[in-house]
DNA sequence: CAGTAATCCTGCCCGC
DNA sequence: TGCGGGCAGGATTACT
């Protein structure tokens, strides 16, 4: 399930492989996976248009274009990739972008939830957005306000992408357990002790895991199969059964918020 | 406003 | 062994 720190890993590997190519073809092996644009439209927008750089906002990688932006979201098992290797299965293969010095970027998501998107004006995508979480307006004090005058489940409240950009399953359960907050605690009942603790985690997980190239729990890789490193370091995420890292209690799995969640009993009290 | 459930899609796990 | 049913999951949408 590629989070914030496994697209950012993507949009470090692809972004020197890409600026200054230009897509010379679009073939669309699964049409769907364009959203809310006719393909004819969006292959015109598309062919003939240099790269000009790569960036992450939230969950998405951008391609920015000379006149359009281009959205690509993974969703659970979407992998973006460059390879000069012949591919043959093209069973999950979504799409593929010729471009420029005979290279080939595909979209290959077996599941086929990720979506490529298609922007004029990025303003559209990022009034959509909520904060990024390591950006520079992203502080304790935006945090307690925040949760001060929203009443969700906090769990719900982190995976909100209109609230913070970028966190999924797995490091919502991450940064829950290491600040000590259920799952479904009431967002405005958090007390400022916890919103600091809360603050801190965020930050220090998700720039941990981007240092680590981010977390393979099923499909993530990235420039030719290479996996995440993050996996040794969760300390929650699938570890049901097993010992808290912090005081010993058995984590349990629950379903909180519609998905399968893991808390500390112990550590993480209602 | 907040929460629940259906939807999309397919590999995988479980039970017989 | 093989088959079928059901589940998981990010984001959106429709309800309550
Ligand atoms: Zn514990």
């Amino acid at each position: 399930m590629p989070e914030l720190p496994e697209v950012e890993t993507v949009v470090r590997s692809l972004r020197p492989q890409l600026i200054g190519r230009t897509i010379l073809v679009f073939e669309p092996i699964w049409p769907k996976v364009i959203e809310a644009v006719l393909l004819d439209d969006f292959t015109a927008a598309v062919e003939g248009q240099k790269i000009k750089d790569v960036t992450r906002r939230g969950k998405f990688i951008l391609l920015h274009l000379d006149s359009v932006h281009l959205a690509v979201h993974l969703r659970m098992t979407g992998t973006l990739f460059i390879t000069r290797k012949p591919v043959t299965d093209f069973q999950h293969i979504t799409a593929v972008f010729h471009i420029s010095a005979g290279e080939k970027l595909f979209f290959r998501d077996t599941r086929k939830f990720g979506r490529i998107y298609l922007y004029r004006d990025l303003e559209v995508l990022d009034r959509k957005l909520g904060i990024e979480p390591l950006g520079v307006g992203f502080t304790t004090e935006w945090l307690w306000e925040n949760l001060r005058i929203r009443k969700r489940q906090m769990k719900a409240l982190l995976l909100d992408q209109t609230f913070l950009a970028g966190l999924g399953n797995i490091y919502a359960d991450e940064v829950l357990w290491r600040a000590k907050i259920h799952p479904l605690k009431l967002s405005n009942t958090v007390s400022s002790t916890k919103t600091k603790a809360l603050h801190e985690a965020i930050g220090t997980i998700l720039t941990d895991a981007i240092a680590a190239n981010g977390t393979t729990i099923r499909d993530f890789t990235f420039q030719d199969e290479q996996t995440g490193g993050f996996n040794n370091e969760l300390q929650v995420f699938q570890k049901e059964d097993s010992a808290c890292p912090r005081c010993s209690t058995t984590i349990r799995k629950i379903r909180a918020v519609g998905r399968g969640t893991h808390i500390c009993p112990r550590c993480q009290r209602q």
